[in-house]
DNA sequence: AGGCTGTACTG
DNA sequence: CAGTAC
DNA sequence: GCCT
DNA sequence: TCATG
DNA sequence: CATGA
């Protein structure tokens, strides 16, 4: 390439570079904070300009992942970039999303053995698709998954089946199984777990009509199958949003200063939530306590509250450094299609603990949890504890407190593990 | 052989 | 305590 | 089911 | 921390 | 993204 003078020593923006007139805005999700840099001076380089906020002069949009730009520009003003001329189609750093057949058997096979009470039988076939799904080619022949972690000799004979054959007996048989099939279906009910589901089965019923007419139910699994559909029903995200400001809003009225987040899958910047986590402490370090009852009052008096399943206050007024819990049914306002909502409220001084485990996902708090235990600690919702092991006191001591760690990034440094913004968690 | 996140409510 | 849920 |  | 290949 | 200044 023949560089006309190339000005290697002063890194000024270049009128003639091949970005010239480019107006830039960089999405920073801080994965690689060293090479977003790296794509900034690049840039510049090039003539183009780099914007700090999407305003209206912004032509291109740069993202590390569709998620990130998900996250951060919502439809309306994407839609002003499509179409346009923009590099845009090379951006969907889309994974190969090859080997589609064997992940979405798997996936099929996590929700059967769930149901059926086998959780870590389950939890290796999710294992399994994490490694699968990055896998840059086809898979042919069982070889060539042989030595990758987390597929061991039957997950192989699987992964064989399914390439020559396209599909995998054992699922087959499972999903024609009548007694599988009504596990399933059972599990699904809010309160319903495995052993109950199996008890039900047993007793005969095979229909979910026939569960509602038996005496056994509990109050909360009468609410789970009273609203079956409700339940299942999807919220889109722009619901989930109004919500959190209306939350936010009867929140402020109560109590000046408190802070009201909605976490969970819309944290992670999921385009569409099952339900609704909202995780509540105030600034002070004591106007939290006593305030998720006043709080349920008034959502129940609004109609936002419609239905109870959990309700448990531990912090009224007391030296309690208890999280309050409230689990639950609600409507967006004006409408009766239930759904799932839960309330965690935190002191502040380990709110930081309840945001991560009430963000999630679950891959993501397993992980924290295990790289604290390698480290002797002890990590959930509501801290972080030098490892009460062995010896020594038992786990009910409620003397030891947790390390003060303000935000989730302390967190995550405090124990080395690499940052993640929130629409990053989506392992 | 035994772990696989760790906690809390309901009944 | 078993079962369930997050 | 997989891993140690 | 920045620049290079 | 590893490497070097």
């Amino acid at each position: 390439m023949a560089p006309k003078r190339t000005k290697n020593k002063a890194p000024s923006a270049d009128p003639q570079g091949m970005f010239a007139g480019m107006v830039v805005f960089l999405i920073e999700n801080s994965v690689q904070s060293r090479r977003l840099q790296i794509w900034k001076q690049k840039l510049e380089q090039m003539g183009a300009k780099i914007e700090t906020h999407l305003s209206k002069k912004v032509s291109h949009v740069f993202a590390m992942s569709s998620d990130a730009l998900f996250h951060h520009v919502d439809k309306d003003q994407l839609a002003r970039f499509k179409g346009v001329g923009t590099p845009t189609s090379s951006l969907p750093y889309s994974p190969p999303d090859l080997n589609k057949d064997i992940t979405e058997i798997f996936g099929k096979l996590i929700n059967i053995y769930r149901a059926l009470g086998d959780d870590r039988r389950s939890f290796s076939y999710y294992k399994a698709i994490a490694v699968v799904e990055k896998l840059p080619f086809k898979i042919e022949s069982a070889d060539q998954v042989k030595n990758l972690p987390g597929i061991g000799k039957s997950l192989q004979d699987h992964i064989q089946e399914i390439v020559t054959t396209g599909k995998l007996s054992k699922l087959e048989h499972f999903e024609t199984d009548e007694k599988v099939r009504t596990i399933s279906l059972f599990g699904e009910v809010w309160g319903i777990g495995p052993a109950t589901a199996l008890k039900f089965y047993e007793k005969g019923h095979r229909a979910l009509d026939d569960l509602k007419s038996d005496n056994s139910l509990t109050n909360v699994q009468k609410l789970g199958l009273k609203y079956f559909d409700d339940i299942k029903t999807r919220i889109p995200r722009n619901e989930v949003q109004e919500m959190e400001s209306l939350l936010q809003k009867v929140a402020e009225d109560i109590v000046s200063g408190v802070v009201v987040v909605c976490g969970g899958s819309y944290r992670r910047g999921k385009a569409s939530c099952g339900d609704l986590d909202i995780i509540i402490t105030h600034p002070d370090g004591k106007s939290h306590k006593g305030f998720l009852q006043k709080y349920v009052k008034r959502l129940k008096e609004m109609k936002l509250l419609r239905e109870d399943l959990i309700f448990s206050t531990h912090s009224e007024e007391g030296t309690d450094q208890g999280v309050d819990t409230y689990f639950g049914l609600c409507t967006y306002p004006g409408r009766e299609l239930r759904h799932r909502i839960d309330f965690k409220v935190y002191p502040r001084d380990i709110y930081a603990f309840g945001l991560i485990a009430w963000t999630g996902n679950d891959v993501l708090n397993r992980r924290l949890r295990l790289l604290a235990e390698s480290k002797g600690y002890r990590l959930d919702d509501t801290g972080l504890f030098p490892a009460t092991h062995g010896s020594g006191s038992k786990r009910g001591a409620r003397g030891t407190t947790s390390l003060k760690l303000e935000t989730e990034k302390e967190v995550f440094d405090f124990l080395g593990f690499p940052w993640l913004e929130t629409y990053e968690r989506n392992l």
